[in-house]
DNA sequence: CAATCCAATGGTAGCGCTGTCAATAATTGT
DNA sequence: ACAATTATTGACAGCGCTACCATTGGATTG
């Protein structure tokens, strides 16, 4: 015999078949398929498994079965607390099931993207979650090449590669342009940072709003493509009234930016909402908390991380859902920042 | 046969074995100890992968070497961004290694943790990363007897399961009130959520300060286990106001109270830091940008994530650290909230 | 009551890789 | 120059599980 005994506490599933008296192939349909047993024959190999303590080795599951238990998701960031949310979600979903989830970083680089899905590709996960629909030509074809379900989360668009969950960036955006003119600002800046795909969306929302209301001025945006910092939403915002002083509103990509453009007001005494109105984009946790309130765009990020992987889950097992696209909306949340002030 | 032939296209270890004219065990033998062959083979087996683009298969590699290339993270929690910041190092250290992640979530609970170390335990994970030193007996037992190297992160100990990297809460807290006090504030209050094991350390640093300058006075101290929020720093403070109305100032186990805190006192005209210094924890990015600029403690969490892969991967590899606890520590950041009021 | 069907179960043969150990080639020392 | 040592390489036998197909026995049917 070419290698060490097998430890004699190794437990097999040739030893819970043995204990209860079936063929190793019956105890093991007892986990794939326990439908398919009798119902005596399951009573005894469910008491075999707990009385032997039987874990299932997965590696030998894999190699015989040519598939994983293993849904991949790729996201473009760990820091930014939107993907905290959606990761949360997606964890909560994948507890309890079968399916054990396994994350990658893309740090917003596509190739980074492309040579992750190559990756995930070789290890044959039973499904994947992506975020955004702005892969290369080369993602997508791996992605359409994958053989499993695939879920795209964050935004949705007409050419799911398989599913999508997530929402309109561009209306969202529009919708809260729309709000800030009902206010009757007139002059609101942009500020934006990073500026990944979903961000130009925003970008476009709010460029069609202000040119539907023949308010578009180039000078009203500042954008970069440094990631978001509550710093940088002061520089931004320093950079916006230093180039464009007679703003009378500000849109912000996201409540960071949003928070740091409420405090550079505060370090300039400039009174929110009187002399400017503020709407950021998100709606984090603090953005109800701060003086005043931050008005903001909420959107479903834990939802959104649930349903991908329901969504992922359910194709897997068979059962399609009838419409491969969920659009999860978001909701204006209105506060102070961008009503008329109380005081 | 069995099965379905294995598809044509299908690029085994032996194909590539066939294309660079060596046995498959030498071809194996590249991947895992590639010094131990000739330059010549060597370098035919690397043509040989490359041309045909061949990719391990791990499921059977595992399976043959009763070891797997996982590295598990035990962590209590996905929202809070001190995890963001660690799983970030974690992430960024493991890339580029042959060792991937298997992350998993206890919400802070330790029998939740007991589960999971179980079923990482089934797994033969080739390291393990945990958070803190607070385990049940039963998680200790486990991860004794897992058989692979262990790093608890966040904080260090005395007692190790193995290795260590974190600083430590009561100096850090210590050292922060010890800071308040020197600027001649007498009357601190101590605001606390969630009261993890980390957080009472914070609070024992805390009081031990104060007793030792006899100003310790349990009506200073609010807490909950509600998890933290911005909107609940603002409320804690509410309730420490209500109850010991004569504070001039305030620790706040994180920066999230802190900045609700923060809020609170604008809404409340309360002059910071003339009428209360505010000194958080963590020193999130927003500390830095908020008016005033709220003190902190920095942690170096990036770190803590990087280090804890390091010293798992090297001890995997037989390089055992020198030092099995590494003391990360922190930094006091002082800034406005804390310091004479410049106004 | 034979023919048909189907549910339940088992036998066989690998999945693709690596541990062990033996065999061979290259190198060294005296 | 030749034995002793060391670096390379290979043969063999599984790892623990499941796909495929065959078989069994009982229920159903006309």
């Amino acid at each position: 015999m070419g290698r060490k005994q097998t430890k004699s506490g190794k437990i097999r599933l040739t030893e819970v078949a043995k204990l209860a008296g079936v063929s190793p192939i019956t105890a093991s349909r007892f986990f794939r398929n326990p439908e398919a047993l009798s119902l005596s024959k399951r009573e005894r190999v469910d008491s075999a498994v707990k009385e032997l303590g039987y874990v299932p080795n997965l590696a030998a599951r894999a190699l015989a079965s040519h598939r994983t238990e293993v849904i991949g998701v790729v996201i473009p960031s760990l820091t930014n607390n939107v993907f905290a949310d959606v990761l949360r979600g997606i964890y909560d979903s994948s507890e309890g099931s079968r399916y054990t989830i396994q994350l990658a970083n893309t740090r917003y680089s596509i190739l980074q993207e492309e040579k992750l899905l190559r990756l995930f590709r070789a290890q044959k996960p039973a499904g994947l979650i992506v975020t955004g629909i702005n892969q290369t030509a080369e993602s997508r074809k791996i992605l359409e090449s994958m053989n499993c379900p695939v879920t795209q989360i964050m935004e949705i668009g007409d050419s799911p590669v398989d599913m999508m969950v997530g929402f309109s960036h561009y209306d969202a955006a529009f919708s809260a342009i729309s709000h800030i003119l009902e206010q009757g600002r007139r002059r609101i800046g942009f500020l934006g940072a990073r500026m990944d795909p979903r961000v130009q969306r925003r970008l476009d929302g709010y460029r069609d709003a202000m040119k539907g209301a023949s308010l578009f001025d180039p000078n009203l945006v500042v954008t970069t493509s440094v990631p978001t910092t509550v710093t940088l939403g002061g520089t931004l915002f320093t950079d916006l009234l230093a180039q464009t002083p007679d703003i009378d509103a500000v849109f912000c990509v996201n409540d960071d930016l949003a928070l740091g453009t409420l405090f550079e007001c505060q370090r300039r005494q400039i009174a929110v909402p009187r002399d400017l109105a503020i709407v950021g984009f998100n709606d984090l946790e603090f953005a109800a908390a701060a003086v005043p309130s931050l008005s903001s765009v909420r959107t479903n990020r834990y939802e959104m991380g649930r349903h991908a992987v329901t969504m992922v889950i359910d194709a897997i097992e068979g059962r399609r859902p009838r419409e491969p696209v969920i659009d999860l909306g978001f909701q204006l949340m209105v506060r102070e920042s961008s009503t008329p002030s109380t005081i």
